[in-house]
DNA sequence: CATGAATGAGTGTTCATTCAT
DNA sequence: AATGAATGAACACTCATTCAT
């Protein structure tokens, strides 16, 4: 009765693969779509197989995006975990967070649209607390970075940090909305032109 | 809770005036939850009527939208217009362009919401052209401004302008989702803060 | 407070004449669009006033209905009353019938289109009744003129008098569905030439 | 009352088969209630089905009348031409085509009671053009043969052309609307009735 | 008489989901 | 693993009807 055949040995793109595979697909369905606007056809249109087909992999529509976006926040804070426990000095941790970052955009770009756009919906529903939870713990890390930035001299002492908090965490996101993996820069060199842009300003040197 | 008022003057909430309150409450509506995912008897609900009765006033959900959209462009773009005939230089441009934003945001909070949220997937239907053609005028705009202020050498010249454009459209718009009028500042003071930061960028003088 | 002022004398169109000319306009509308497919606003704009406003002169879309095909039964009813009374032979009273009916539909012409598509389902409602009893009556009438035009050998011996029937009753009806008054023949001539065809037929001559 | 019938041979009633059983049932209802008036529910109801159920099979109501009505014509017009094309005098080919009428009559009864009934409104639509051509042809096919009877001195040289042409037409399909499969009289012979009373006429021989 | 705004039941349609095969 | 057919709740929208003005 088990449809388990074999155990792991044969082609690539087993069990696991295939749930993966469906999921980006649907991850880039909901990315260009939008979740509300997204049916499950549109899906499994996409994947090739028929609607109540998906409901062989996963239980819900809902379960696909938790599934989708608690995958990239587990990967992202991995990479934020590594950066924060490394002793770095304010400056330094704000620019490889700001690195990570979009290199989170180059690996999921899709997650990343979808949860920009969706999870302040989403968050509502019982299941997607950890959503909320993470923009609080966004919040709470960028706030200690730009006040131990400012004690250490290394940003300006008149930052209105709740304000710029909210500009870092958003330009940084927003970014999926645009990007393309190969596209003319690849995420590092973005990361780099906007450190700069974001440290040093755009206006003219002043001498 | 009754949705009609005689105290501020007589006439002042009749025919037109119903139509803008139903247009700011269903504005509101799909704001917060999204263009798709509202129901019509949500907004109904919101306006204190059934939901039929929305159908006395506008001919579908879409047109709803359209006209809450028309009106935040129609005003918006009078504003930039004004800003852009004016003669100042690149810099003062942009600064007043940014100005303006954060006050449309201030004017139409659930309107730019809406916005930045919903025109890329409404932009695919016929009626909502103008939403793309908005996109590349603010292109064009912003585009235009940085090049004549890096000629100006009131902007760095090394800057990346397409990229620097994105982050300067995507960050005014973004702003739009945590504003709240009669917040802690005003949309002005919040426009210099977010000149100041863009400008002379927020680390520490070097001297 | 009452809305109505004089008495009879004013111009032509008072009560009764607003309420006939209101009947007119829905009688055409009924029978160009069907009546389910009518909206009661179809039937207001095509009389120059507004959906609500009907229901100052009638009680429901049902009773206008109503009103409209019972003012034709009842006319129809009175000449074939006068036919009938009248002592006829076989052959002439068939004549008089047919001429009576083609000049109700020269003067009732859209209740006849009615009358003749929707009395079916119409019929079913306990207002109705008298639909279906008419139809008895127009059955009852035309099997005994047949008969009696059978026995007077004034029609062929061997006609299949239900068949018959049926063929008299419905060709002479439907020809208000393309009958237009002031057309190519009056309603006269259209009578006497489909007697021809009916009593003499259309094969040549035979000798 | 189960949809599944596993009698008549394995699988006739599995794909196309499901579809041609739920086009009767929904021609029925059509039939019997007029198409503006019957709910898509109760085409489910009278298939045993849900209402949503049946846009597994269709697109819209609209496209299950197409279906209808367009098979039935494509079907009638398949033995039409099949008569016309088979080189018989005027008098053969009237005789004919009014056969084949009541025989499509017996095969498509709802049909043609909806093609009766409704056509007119439905001729409207884009989708349905074909409707108005189709009656285009019968009028041109009509005229042709009774103008080439007269020339051939079959039928009578004073016919009014127009006048019969109409006759010739609504009083075949309206049979329709009574007509019952495997009531007193088989198809064939009616139309063997009806042709005797239309060539011959009803009067009694005149010696 | 007529308007303008609303009601509320119902309509066609969509869609996440189920399940026997 | 996947299909095909169905479910049933919900949705956008319509429309006959009401009623204060």
């Amino acid at each position: 009765m088990s449809p388990r055949r074999r155990d792991d040995g044969g082609t690539a793109a087993t069990r696991a693969g295939r749930r993966t595979e469906l999921l980006a697909t649907a991850a880039e369905v909901f990315a260009a779509r939008g979740y509300a606007a997204t049916t499950v056809r549109e899906i499994a249109d996409a994947a090739g197989i028929l609607g109540g087909s998906l409901y062989y992999h996963f239980d819900s529509k809902e379960s696909i995006v938790d599934e989708i976006l608690s995958t990239f926040l587990d990967d992202l804070w991995a990479r934020y975990d590594e950066v924060l426990g490394s002793g770095l000095g304010a400056r330094e941790t704000m620019e490889s967070l700001v690195i990570e970052s979009f290199r989170a955009i180059d690996r999921h770009r899709a997650a990343v649209v979808i949860y920009q756009n969706e999870s302040r919906h989403l968050s509502e529903g019982e299941r997607f607390t950890y959503l909320g939870e993470s923009w609080d713990r966004f919040e709470r890390m960028w706030r200690e970075v730009l006040d131990r930035g400012i004690k250490e001299h290394a940003f300006r002492s008149d930052l209105d940090v709740p304000l710029v908090h909210r500009f870092l965490r958003d330009t940084v996101w927003v970014a999926a909305s645009w990007y393309r993996p190969g596209g003319r820069l690849a995420a590092d060199e973005i990361a780099r032109r906007y450190l700069t842009m974001v440290l040093e300003g755009i206006q003219a040197p002043q001498e």
